[in-house]
DNA sequence: AGAGAAACTATCATCCAATGATAGATGGTG
DNA sequence: CACCATCTATCATTGGATGATAGTTTCTCT
């Protein structure tokens, strides 16, 4: 089902569009021009000229398996990385906090109710993920929790009972209140800790970025698994890992 | 004939987002919206109404300098990244081939008039590039021209028009005529051999990309600086380049 | 602080492009 | 060959995109 707006049929044309889109970015291989239309919930002839369109500008190519996301996509990616305050100013930062403490890091940002990695860089022993940049991740689970603190109790409240009950990698299930009490202690502490949420057997410390102006414009974490480092341990980077955030926020 | 019949203006509010998103790929900064809508040829209301509902969807985002594209095109480049056969296939390749021969390597593909970057391992002395994947470049300049090839001779003379005079990094003038030399000489060689093409200094071996259609798919390259690297001694590396297309092409 | 400009938002009648039902072309399969 | 699925093409209808205009907010000078 595509995420077009329920208030009112405003822009449907392009709201459609980006569906398709998004719809072949969660697509694990080709889609044919029909999945992509029951997908997207849209008549096959508008699936098709949309489509197509697509293709005639790259977004989309079309093998004989079906179509798939285009080159042209990555190059609006470049066109990010390269003016994004944040990511520009982030990476020199990750780099040195990799380097002093051998771990990976990452710098994130809410986007809807899930947040996407945009910088990253490997530590000693890199973790498996594969090209995690652009990643959507949960938001309600490991790091995510961190952006959910600088909001209002209605919004955090609001936002936990859009996820009634979620398993976490460790098996625990976290309710709304569970989630709360999490926010809360970002709230007192500044920081998160999180041990597998989203990933089992990941350790990760989280830390908000905060603009010039305190506002929250994401987030920094550390991350590990268990079996190389403890909890205690990862704890030790945090004065390092609060340096790095300052370094950020003061520069966007 | 398949794409739109007599140039009638089908598609037109597709077109129009994807105009106003790439103006914003190629802007350096934040971009205002009447500066949007005079770079896209929009009326200012129609830009507002596209780039507001870009920015709801997270393609967008507003500074207060501005607009910028958003944290979201990175993940349609993920999605394209984890899905495409040819980026997938060519990491490993490229990797090997850059640990061997200690120089960067790269795998782009073609895309309208220009080719897209869509893989890269640096070698020992990387270059000064940031972040070069997804960057757009010339079709017509340097390792560009294995991809033209492929092409009937109409096609290429066609495009060397489009290109009547071009002048390379080097300060040398590039007509049709030569363009069509150059090509010429990839087809009997099956390589081509740039030197401050695209950027002065800059030194690039490139080798078209077959699929097992023998469709071309894209090129891969060897490229090198001339301080470091003489013409002579990138050209050593010419055997490994080739095995490593070939493994390439063998896949896809 | 206040005047002026610029950036952004909101409204609405007109009309054209998007829509979707249908039919046709193409290609692969048993 | 018949069958099924994918993709393409056509067209009348209509509803959403359009763009002119006016309104509101925000910044920028002096």
């Amino acid at each position: 089902m595509g995420a077009t707006t329920g208030g009112g049929n405003q822009g449907r044309t392009l709201d459609r569009a980006l569906d398709v889109l998004e719809c072949l970015e969660r697509a694990r291989g080709p889609l044919r021009l029909s999945d992509i239309a029951r997908e997207a919930d849209l008549h096959l002839a508008t699936t098709q000229r949309t489509v197509n369109q697509l293709v005639r500008r790259g977004y989309v190519q079309q093998g004989n398996l079906g179509y798939a996301l285009g080159p042209v996509v990555l190059s609006l990616a470049h066109g990010f990385v390269v003016n994004d305050r944040l990511s520009t100013v982030a990476t020199p930062v990750l780099t040195e906090l990799s380097s002093t403490t051998r771990l990976t890091s990452s710098v994130f940002v809410r986007s809807g109710d899930e947040r996407i990695l945009i910088a990253r860089v490997s530590g000693a022993d890199p973790l498996r993920y594969q090209f995690p940049i652009g990643r959507r991740v949960p938001l309600n689970v490991g790091g995510g929790k961190v952006l959910l603190a600088a909001w209002t109790d209605e919004e955090v409240d609001a936002f936990a009972l859009r996820f009634p009950e979620t398993f976490l990698a460790s098996g625990r299930a976290q309710g709304p209140g569970d989630l709360k009490r999490d926010v809360e202690s970002v709230r007192e502490n500044g920081y998160y800790l999180a041990e597998s949420e989203r990933e089992l057997g990941a350790l990760s410390l989280s830390l908000p970025l905060y603009d010039a102006e305190k506002e929250i414009a994401g987030a920094i974490n550390l991350v590990t698994t268990t079996d190389v480092t403890s909890p205690e341990e990862l704890m030790t980077w945090l004065p390092e890992l609060s340096r790095g955030a300052g370094a950020i926020g003061a520069r966007i």
